[in-house]
DNA sequence: TTCGATTTGTTCGTATGTATT
DNA sequence: TAATACATACGAACAAATCGA
């Protein structure tokens, strides 16, 4: 009789709908296991089989004796999407110098990768980030206005913590996945100096593309990365 | 009383012993999970709980109706770990052509890499990834010659399937995790002309680990790849 | 500090559905 | 068709961590 998806993906789809509609401000705890079963008509096992997985993306976080809790993203869970490390593995803070925010009209490559019509209006942010003093990346990020309404300049470059935060904290949009294109290359002259880097030394050039947890792609960033005394690190099991 | 590691954590210790053990050889099912509850002397949920992971990392494939087996690196599995693709995301299987095999002495960098002893004796194999009939991927690895008894030219250069492939079917060794530092540099020349580079043209350096479903380092590799027309694909949940 | 209520973590057992052989 | 094996779902009990009274 039962040819549907299972409960607990049902259950899993709700749960990531009400974060998504920002139900579920991040910091905040879900309701107990039990609660959510009482609401599901279903097993506490069933709830726990729905959060599995959202717990191991690090969209959400359990606490024994406290409670689950929407991931927020704090300076631990930047490092899952923050790959460049010094050579040892040694994983460390990045400084971002904020360089400009504008307004843009989104070409099709970036309304292809943001998923939305050419012409579309974009916000556009530039930054420096610096690793051990010196500047490790130049970052150049779109995103679709309708999605930031009310963002500029003043209140990108004053945020309090990390860009993905931000759209956290004031736009409910939770960063849950990024899909990155990685190539070498040799910088423009005007990208080179500000990393640096002498005429025709190359770069690590990084395409990403950040989905929220609803799995709509929200932002477009390319960056230019320094490597010459830092690595990208990758792990996969 | 139980302030030792959960029972769940245990069964997955032991089964993961046996594997890397060779109990169960790749493309054999594990015992049934009734059996193994009661080899285990546990609930069946408990088994779940073990095997859940493995399954996830592609340790193990469950098959409903069929069985648990222990996977197989397959051509499905290489993709896991080759992360070089076409820019619009197509997976292309790679045709290797072999260079050479050669025996060395392990240097410092080498021996810390692979858990040796350095002077430790060492295999050196190279081989040329070629993908869309073009050089894509000059790759050098190492190994361990204590690991990989009685491999030489001529066999590794004859195997049947992939190199992950090769380890696991004659030597037993499973490749379950690879760790990976990025870099953009400039290859010297030898190393451009084998990629088609111009002099100047900057490549994709990669260096990997390899480990073993039981954690030792097993394989050293250092890459380099042309990202003119492929690009390093990575995504991150 | 102690204690009790709450919440997640672990483990058990059972029943039924679905896919494979 | 029947047996086997995994997939889903339910429910219960106790342990361990947390927090407030």
């Amino acid at each position: 009789m039962n040819i549907e998806t299972p409960l607990w993906r049902q259950v899993r789809a709700a749960i990531v709908a009400e974060i998504a509609a920002g139900e579920f401000p991040p910091g905040t705890p879900l309701p107990a296991e039990k609660l959510l079963a009482e609401r599901f008509a279903c097993a506490i096992g069933t709830i726990r089989r729905a959060t599995d997985g959202l717990v191991a993306e690090g969209v959400l976080s359990r606490q024994q004796g406290r409670g689950t809790f929407v991931a927020q993203h704090t300076s631990e869970r930047l490092f899952r999407f923050f790959h460049l490390r010094q050579p040892d593995g040694t994983a460390e803070l990045p400084r971002t110098e904020f360089l400009d925010f504008t307004r843009r009209i989104a070409d099709a490559e970036q309304a292809a990768a943001l998923n939305l019509a050419p012409g579309a209006p974009l916000l556009r942010a530039r930054h420096l980030q610096h690793l051990a003093g010196r500047p490790a990346m130049l970052e150049k990020l779109w995103l679709a206005e309708a999605l930031f309404p009310g963002l500029d300049g003043p209140r990108f470059a004053g945020r309090a913590g990390t860009v993905y935060d931000l759209y956290q904290r004031e736009f409910g949009i939770s960063v849950t996945r990024i899909d990155e294109q990685l190539r070498a290359a040799i910088p423009n002259a005007r990208n080179a100096e500000r990393l640096g880097l002498r005429a025709g030394e190359p770069a690590l050039f990084i395409r990403r593309i950040a989905f929220a947890v609803d799995g709509r792609p929200v932002e477009l960033r390319l960056a230019w990365a320094d490597t010459r005394e830092l690595a990208y690190f990758n792990s996969r099991a």
